[in-house]
RNA sequence: GGCCCCAUCGUCUAGGUAGGUCUAGGACACCGGGUUUUCAACCCGGCAACAGGGGUUCGAAUCCCCUUGGGGCUACCA
């Protein structure tokens, strides 16, 4: 019987690498007909946020990854969440301290800071001074007293090499004496994520441990850690996967976004203001910004609620605030931050088939040229063998592209949730349309790359006639220029005197207009496209203006002609 | 600084464990052309890689070593 485990700190929303190590586990788990279990690691009580098991559990639902065991759905290994496990971790604790496998520390940090730059110093790893005689009670109660911090410390066996033996990169060796005793209990009495995990592992009966690389130089102690504590017990399997990393360098992660935003302004150092507006680039997304234009350094670090000297340490990159702050600042300049978040990427209008998708291919495949695949299919086909060494980087054209199949291969009833879910998320004015009208707007945007395309074509249809913005480039190159203006009046006259307003008549009309002009149909089309939605995207134009209606499309018009003109 | 991991097109990767069938395959991106009422989608074509050096071998993308480069860890965070 296989068993996998998810195990995240809560400290926010759950990011792409998080739910790609999720993921993995979860397939692992359905391919071999085990158990997957979802083991909330919230023992760090500075960093846990009362909010963030539930979204990210809220997260892994909507990608569809449901766990057999943990919060909310129980299971006969509880309570899942660590912090609800401290008398077990104190049991374990205690044993170990009486074997002598683990001994109290009462060390400063200023004092273990020092050793750390001596060994610095002498080019040689760092390794705990283990003292030859362990403390006592009385030796803690006299620390104590002194008001020093008393913590936990497991002796790792020093006089042999400690073998890590993984799925995906074999026999790892760490020489005798490399590893330092670490820390399994800290001064609050809550166990490091070392201890617990390891403790949790064997009593969730874990078969294989599937995780970032970064856990790989943890690995050798945790394993020590297990022996000490369980003997000859079988460890279990480990499979330590390769990093995503993102194309700014270095493993991606929630440091993306605050980096994008100070790649964003540009510093005009003789005026106390920033320059933002340039083309952001990032991977394979672009995001057109308002027009360049300068902001004053004082408003910008009000609208974060930052001093000055606090922003400018952020633009020289000396320091990072807090992630409200920099989504504050970057919803006040315009900004679009790159998508970190798996929620980022719901708002962005991907659907949860195409990030689970991808995010199995990041790191592994099936063998053959499969790459677009749904879920059983992706089951059927995963194995760890086949997991890849190399770190590998997040691609943000490839994910459109898979999004841009996904939404090609969705039927179109299971699209609308999606996109109900989307409209929500992002306050669409789209959303008040019935189900029947968004089926045809679905219909009528097949080849859409994300949802967030849907709602932009149509949104026109549900904005009232005063709040059709107009978009300047458009204005400028269709109505403006080439007799824009003087076609779409005549378009108007054609439209009043219709008595049917079918998608077929308006064709018919705007075909022969074009015909009767000598010129192609967008000549004719696009004007009157600007005119009922203020930009040149939408949907297809003789459903726009049938699905528009003659009366809101006349008076849009009209407004159009009133506003751009010349003669008025 | 120390320890550990990794290295094929711009990117994700196949091939590597059983060296020849690899003048290195696929996908995304990009470029050119077609289609077209916008944006997409779609069709056709193109560009493009075994990091460098040394071995082993009749023969190396594949095995070994070194160099270089990238990444991870180096917390009373997980």
């Amino acid at each position: 019987m296989i068993v996998t485990r998810f195990a995240p700190s809560p400290t926010g929303y759950l990011h792409v690498g998080g739910a790609r190590t999720a993921l993995f586990n979860w397939l692992w788990a359905r391919r071999m007909g085990g158990t997957f279990i979802l083991r909330i690691e919230d023992t760090d009580q500075k960093r846990n946020t009362p909010t963030a098991t539930q979204q990210v559990m809220d997260d892994l639902r909507w990608l569809g990854i449901q766990w057999d065991e943990g919060p909310e759905v129980g299971g006969p290994n509880g309570p899942y969440l660590q912090s609800q496990r401290m008398d077990i971790y104190n049991k374990y604790i205690n044993k170990l301290l009486d074997d002598k496998k683990a001994y109290y520390c009462f060390d400063t940090a200023e004092e273990l800071d020092a050793l750390r730059k001596e060994a610095e110093a002498q080019k040689k790893s760092f390794s705990y001074p283990r003292p030859k005689e362990f403390p006592n009670k009385s030796d803690v109660e006299k620390a104590k007293a002194q008001g020093r911090d008393v913590t936990v410390r497991f002796a790792v066996p020093q006089d042999e090499p400690l073998v890590v033996e993984d799925i995906v990169r074999g026999e790892i060796k760490f020489a005798a004496g490399e590893i330092s005793d670490f820390i399994i209990q800290k001064s609050d009495g809550f166990p490091t994520y070392n201890f617990a995990c390891v403790v949790d592992d064997y009593l969730m009966k874990i078969t294989h441990v599937i995780r970032g690389q970064e856990h790989l130089m943890n690995t050798p102690g945790q394993q020590a850690l297990w022996q000490a504590l369980f003997g000859d017990s079988p460890l279990p399997k480990y499979a330590h996967m390769s990093v995503t990393v993102s194309d700014t360098g270095g493993k991606l992660s929630k440091r993306e976004r605050p980096k994008a935003l100070r790649k964003a302004i540009k510093v005009r150092p003789d005026v106390e203001t920033v320059r933002i507006g340039e083309q952001l680039e990032f991977d394979g997304f672009r995001k057109e910004n308002k027009s360049p234009q300068d902001i004053e350094t004082s408003k910008l670090a009000e609208v974060g609620g930052i001093t000055p000297e606090q922003l400018d340490s952020f633009i020289k990159g000396k320091t990072t605030p807090d992630m409200p702050v920099i989504d504050a600042m970057a919803e006040y300049l315009g900004v679009a931050l790159p998508e970190i978040n798996i929620v980022d990427f719901f708002k962005s209008g991907y659907l949860p088939e195409t990030m689970v998708n991808f995010l199995a291919l990041l790191g592994w495949n099936p063998g053959d040229n499969r790459e677009i695949m749904p879920v059983n299919e992706l089951i059927d086909a995963f194995d760890l063998s086949r997991l890849t060494k190399a770190n590998s980087l997040f691609d943000r054209s490839k994910l459109l592209a898979f999004n841009t199949e996904h939404i090609k291969m969705t039927p179109p009833e299971k699209l609308l949730q999606h996109l109900r879910a989307y409209l929500k998320a992002v306050n669409s004015p789209v959303n008040s349309g019935d189900d029947e009208k968004l089926l045809k707007i679905i219909k009528l945007c097949e080849g859409a790359r994300s949802l967030a395309d849907i709602e932009r074509k149509s949104r026109f249809l549900f904005l009232d006639n005063n709040e059709i913005q107009y978009d300047n480039k458009a204005v400028k190159k269709v109505l403006l220029k080439n007799d824009g203006l003087a076609v779409l009046a005549i378009v108007r006259d054609k439209l009043a005197v219709m008595d049917e307003f079918t998608e077929q008549v308006i064709e018919d009309m705007l075909r022969c207009l074009a015909e009767e002009k000598q010129v192609g149909l967008g000549k004719v089309a696009q004007p009157l496209r600007v005119a009922i939605c203020g930009t040149t995207v939408s949907l297809p134009i003789f459903e726009s203006v049938q699905m528009l209606g003659k009366e809101d499309t006349l008076t849009r018009i009209d407004t159009t002609l009133k506003k751009f003109g010349a003669d008025n």
